[in-house]
DNA sequence: TAACTTTACTTAATCCATTAAGTAGTTGTA
DNA sequence: TACAACTACTTAATGGATTAAGTAAAGTTA
């Protein structure tokens, strides 16, 4: 590997001259500065970010820490959708992408928890999109001084960026409502996040507001994206003597379940029964009839949350702490029929 | 941060003996180690992973370079899938995982390339699951020297993971034939790589072993998971007067179109008109019917890909290159009809 | 011209861990 | 007892880049 002190010795300068020149410095003579480049083209130079990062304490890396409820956090297309667009906009500013996880030793200190994996790689900064945030380690993680950005979860203090579920939840409800369901039941997971809970609560707000009663048993629970469970959940309601005519699904891989004992029980989307998603990921828009969902923009979320982060990174005192909030959008699919 | 040289003061010891304990060395004694290990735990020591790689030429860190056809790679599932377990493999021997990209600059030099971005990041290896593998850059990658594992295509002299298109392609083909059709269509990509090329010479091979014809007509083109133009292919193959009883589509997202095509004609499944996918990813588990299809051994490819890259990075002198050929196994769903 | 700036460098320290080579002190052996 | 062989360390070099501080030479100013 050429380094630095190849070119020097090539040129005949320092190795801080060679330094200066490539990292553009002014205090450096045009003339210096281009012979040193072309060496450095020449001879195939490429610069080695162990002794940049061990110098500068910058080591152009984020780390991302994210596994969803279900232990798969790539497979989740919610997530996937996010991840993709934060990484092309780190990627565009320079920065790479590290998964953070458990798994490397300290030698005599055992397995690293993620802070100390973080400090281990010298991440610049952490992206945070896991839905435990109530781990001790995840939390140890967010009270640290490392730059963080987190998903659908704030800490005190801490940058976040998270998608407006109390008016998602609303708008479904009001949409359904305004077409004449008065019915509507909600398949939700009973997990400990805010997301969880601020779902819940503006269902029942909404529900609420429109003077529309909602007995326990239209309130199954099931777990995000378990389709066994959003079967099971809606063969629950279907067997109710006062069966709702539209449920609501924690999320639009949920409904796959959902349709799937709809079907088996002889019934027909949307004549018989309505349905409604949560995310608006891919699948939904290719049922027949489409899903009614609320798509999120997973894209905004993603870009937000690395553009937040990195100024965080790069200009910390200049930048602002919040929490930004996302609001999603209505999709109009034809899973939800209109009352008469 | 505390460092060796810490706890070297804090036990009155030299840095080597801090370095060697905690690398478990056995030229120390019992109870320097043991104190040193203590210090270490109590001043709360994390090892820099920087100096380590500076010093040593190991990272403990994988790049990975994908990206398919549409650009994007994450919100592929079978490319997810893979990558999850391929990342719990490494995860479990002490290997972090890093995305290859382009975005990083190299001062002069400009953007870096994938070899510069892999030399700069000292990656101990890398695996490489693109679909284009006629790229210059890709190429430069594996004529390298580093450790690779490429997925679905082989460099020579590379190791390589490949699902077997051929014998997917043929059961699938024998699957149908065996259940009465005769007139099989495939919609299949027509992009360069090995895999299409498997599996398009699988069908025409496996039609002509069984004495079935394949008019032209039959075998439209549409790229892998669009499913517009599976759609289009559909509704083209639906307008034929002679047209076929099966349908083959290049994977099971491509299904969706060819899917809605066929509602949108009026017809069902598969009483009018049988499918079939490839890859056996979530979506089509829940269509009813389900999807008939070729389920590719993801978890298998990626913890496979895994294990032979590590063993490449650990023993090099005793890893026999290979192209590791990994078979899917067929899904029967309810997608294609008995004909009698 | 003397004194001061500025320019264009060089020197040397530093980041942190690893490791070959060196050295006391102890134990073993003939 | 004398020399060899260990044991348990220490010394010092090293990996590659950055940067504060130093310096010689050229340029500027009164």
């Amino acid at each position: 590997m050429v380094s630095m002190k190849d070119i020097a010795r090539e040129c005949g300068v320092s190795v801080a001259a060679v330094s200066k020149a490539l990292s553009g410095q002014p205090d450096i003579s045009e003339a210096t500065r281009d012979k040193i480049r072309k060496a450095a083209e020449n001879m195939g130079y490429q610069p080695n970010s162990a002794a940049k990062v061990l110098r500068t304490h910058r080591s152009n890396n984020i780390g991302v820490l994210f596994f969803d409820e279900a232990g798969n956090g790539l497979t989740n297309e919610f997530f996937a959708l996010l991840l993709d667009r934060f990484k092309s906009v780190a990627d565009s500013k320079g920065y790479d992408i590290t998964f953070i996880n458990r798994g490397l030793s300290s030698g005599s200190v055992g397995k690293m928890n993620y802070l100390a994996h973080a400090r281990y790689r010298a991440f610049d900064g952490v992206l945070i999109a896991c839905m435990d945030f109530h781990d001790p380690e995840v939390i140890e993680l967010a009270k640290s001084d490392i730059p963080l950005v987190t998903i659908d979860y704030s800490f005190e203090d801490r940058m976040s960026v998270v998608s407006d579920n109390v008016s998602g939840i609303r708008d479904l409800v009001l949409h359904c409502a305004k077409l004449g369901h008065r019915k509507i039941a909600y398949i939700h997971d009973n997990n400990e996040s805010s997301v969880t809970r601020d779902r819940v609560r503006s269902f029942l707000e909404t529900m609420d507001s429109l003077g529309l009663q909602v007995p326990e048993e239209y309130m199954p629970v099931a777990e995000y994206r378990k389709t066994e469970n959003s079967r099971k959940a809606t063969e629950k309601l279907l067997r109710l003597k006062d069966r709702p005519t539209c449920i609501l699904y924690p999320d639009d891989f949920s409904t796959l379940g959902g349709i799937a004992a709809i079907k088996a029980a002889g019934l027909e989307i949307p004549g018989d029964i309505s349905i409604v998603g949560y995310d608006g990921i891919r699948v939904g828009r290719h049922l027949t009839p489409t899903l009614t969902t609320l798509r999120q923009p997973t894209e905004l979320i993603g870009e937000t949350a690395a553009k937040k982060l990195i100024s965080l990174i790069e200009n910390p005192s200049e930048t602002k702490i919040e929490k930004v909030v996302v609001k999603g959008r209505i999709y109009e699919g034809g899973s939800v029929v209109k009352l008469s």
